[in-house]
RNA sequence: GCGCCUGUAGUUUAACGGAUAGAACACAGCCCUGCGGAGGCUGGGAUCGAGGUUCAAUUCCUCGCAGGCGCACCA
């Protein structure tokens, strides 16, 4: 019944279907916007213009129509105007702002059924012995969000995936490298740095010995032929590198993952996959190798073995995917957060995918999606290479921004104990840095300089940390706030609506957000309310206020936006703070 | 060579084809007798180029220019 009070737009589009559902046949689809300036309302739709060639007039007397029909239909609304030669802008009455702000954030629950469907999010994805560094930031942190937001959103069951790369003939490099220079001691006390002194140190002797290179295909090949020597080896760079992977994963204050599940855990499944394309007519041999001809899809074939018998990183995404179909219950999504540079691979994936789904070899795929996100360079526009050493490790950087936090806390926060002062810090610096990475689109490509993730003021993860910090403690010194009190005060200013708008929308964000599998959208929100309700504080005394109604019911507007920025912090994977 | 992506103030960026292109940083000023100044207010400054489609183009199409990423035995 009053769900349309937790939905303007909601409200606005059912009147408007109903409304035009007489001039024309079918509806287009059309457009309901919130205005940020004023004059245009709270709300504009630019449905006249879409009707007008269906009747034949101009788009101003189309308008002019069609608010006639919603003057008819609607009981909300203090005013319709039409305004830039055909634009609808919509005003509301205050009483209905003030009930919604009062109904936020109740909404209408999905019912309860058993059978949630599943959705796998993959991201992260680091490589076994090779250190974290900031191209991992950006799947690691807009996974674990997107994770957050399909269950604070609900009607999902969330499986969070973490694919490790741990296959492949970097390995055999790695194992050469250990059984000549390794130091088994060195390792345990600093597992990857140590490995990565010994890629490092493999590739400039490879320069010098080109025997290294020809030693090194062996050791791999020699582990797919099940080698328990290499394999123990390998099993065990894998436990000492995750080892510090979760290190990173817990200071940066994730979700644990549900799955951690290497490339390498695919054997078994790998023989069947060569096997199952086999039986499907779905291998050809080129060139000694064997490849899925995708031309149907406008794609370049696709190599599955190699002619030296040995699996590539596709086949082993195919064997995972197949894994996952037939042990996940109700998979109907995944969600793959991989940098864009993969895209061909995971195009050549959804093409495969579909050449089995053709054949009737599964039934129901899941839809799956690759996430794709512009790759982080340096500074230098070069890509950051682990084979260069030309990378920002992730802990460097983690270290770098909690100390630049840690600086600024120390000078404003003298006061605060030692242990306080630390909180904070780690707080603040690990939320810039998220922040950082989630405002920001995921298509361009980031060019990533240090300094601009040291910044703790503006459009920051800080900036709204203070905010929230300075509404609650709003909040705690007045003690004329309770659930029940209904609010009678009526008499609200522009600021005021302006900020009911905003808190009433924070549902439409977040279904946006999933809809385009992008956090900038929610940033974006949560700097703008927070701007929003700075300013308000900033202008209008509350708590000395004498009106008592008055007082009341800005103080239920300060908790309202107090809860949304501390729920939309929290799904960003932002620590909300009590102190800062 | 082929394919995909990107081009917006000095910098980093926002805008399902919509009205006056929105911010942040930096820069120049202003506001501490105030619910926490990591704040608030004011100001200057931008759509790579040329065509086209449209009532309306940063957005769509074509051609340029510039950058990035892929393209068979790496992952």
């Amino acid at each position: 019944m009053t769900s349309y009070l937790s939905s303007p737009v909601d409200y606005l589009r059912k009147l408007i279907e109903k409304s035009t559902s007489k001039l024309v046949k079918k509806i287009p689809s059309f457009e309901i916007e919130s205005k940020k300036i004023e004059q245009f309302g709270d709300y504009s739709s630019n449905i006249a213009f879409l009707l007008a060639p269906f009747l034949k007039q101009s788009p101003l007397k189309t308008a002019q129509k069609i608010k006639e029909e919603i003057l008819k239909n609607d009981s909300w609304l203090e005013k319709v105007e039409i305004a830039g030669g055909g634009f609808l802008n919509f005003f509301f009455k205050k009483e209905f702002w003030i009930k919604a702000l009062n109904f936020f954030p109740k909404i209408k629950k999905a019912p309860k059924s058993k059978k949630k469907p599943t959705v796998i999010i993959e991201y992260s994805s680091p490589n076994i012995a090779k250190p974290m560094h900031v191209g991992h930031f950006r799947s690691t942190l807009l996974g674990d969000f997107l994770a957050n937001l399909y269950q604070y959103l609900g009607g999902w069951k969330v499986l969070r995936w973490n694919h490790l790369g741990d296959w492949g003939t970097q390995f055999g490099k790695l194992i050469v490298a250990y059984k000549k220079w390794g130091d088994k001691k060195k390792i345990e006390k600093n597992p990857i740095s140590e490995l990565l002194a010994l890629y490092v140190k493999f590739h400039q002797e490879a320069k010098k010995n080109k025997n290294l290179e020809e030693a090194a295909r062996n050791e791999f090949k020699k582990l797919e032929e099940g080698d328990k020597e290499n394999r123990k080896l390998l099993d065990w760079f894998a436990r000492e590198s995750l080892k510090e992977f979760h290190q990173i994963y817990k200071t940066l204050g994730l979700k644990e993952f549900d799955v951690e599940k290497g490339e390498s855990q695919y054997e078994k499944e790998n023989i069947q996959t060569i096997k199952l394309l086999k039986k499907n007519n779905l291998l050809v041999e080129s060139q000694g190798a064997l490849i899925v001809d995708l031309k149907e899809e406008n794609l370049p074939p696709a190599l599955i073995q190699k002619s030296d018998g040995t699996t590539l990183y596709l086949t082993r995404e195919i064997s995972s995917l197949l894994y996952r179909i037939k042990k996940v219950k109700n998979l109907s999504r995944i969600l793959y957060v991989v940098g864009s540079e993969q895209s061909l691979h995971f195009q050549q994936l959804t093409g495969i995918l579909k050449k089995l789904k053709e054949r009737g070899v599964i039934k129901n795929p899941p839809l799956i999606e690759h996430i794709s996100f512009g790759i982080v360079l340096g500074a230098n526009k070069k890509k950051l290479s682990t084979r260069e050493g030309r990378i920002i490790k992730a802990q460097d950087l983690i270290k770098q921004v909690i100390q630049e936090a840690r600086k600024i806390v120390n000078t404003k926060r003298k006061e605060l104990p030692l242990k306080e002062r630390e909180k904070i810090a780690q707080a603040v610096g690990i939320g810039a840095l998220k922040y950082g990475f989630l405002k920001e689109g995921r298509n361009s490509t980031l060019i990533f300089d240090p300094q601009k993730f040291l910044s703790l003021i503006g459009n920051s993860a800080p900036y709204l940390q203070y905010t929230l910090v300075r509404l609650k403690s709003i909040l705690k010194k007045s003690s004329h706030i309770t659930k029940k009190e209904k609010n009678r005060w009526e008499e609200v200013g522009a600021l005021e609506l302006a900020l009911i708008r905003k808190i009433i929308s924070f549902r439409e964000v977040l279904i946006k957000c999933q809809k385009e599998s992008s956090s900038h959208i929610l940033t974006d929100y949560l700097f703008e309310l927070a701007v929003k309700i700075n300013e308000f504080y900033e202008k209008i005394p509350i708590l000395k206020d004498e009106n008592l109604s008055r007082k009341k019911f800005r103080l239920l507007l300060i908790k309202k936006a107090a809860f949304v920025l501390e729920e939309g912090l929290k799904i960003l994977g932002i620590t909300a703070i009590e102190k800062i």
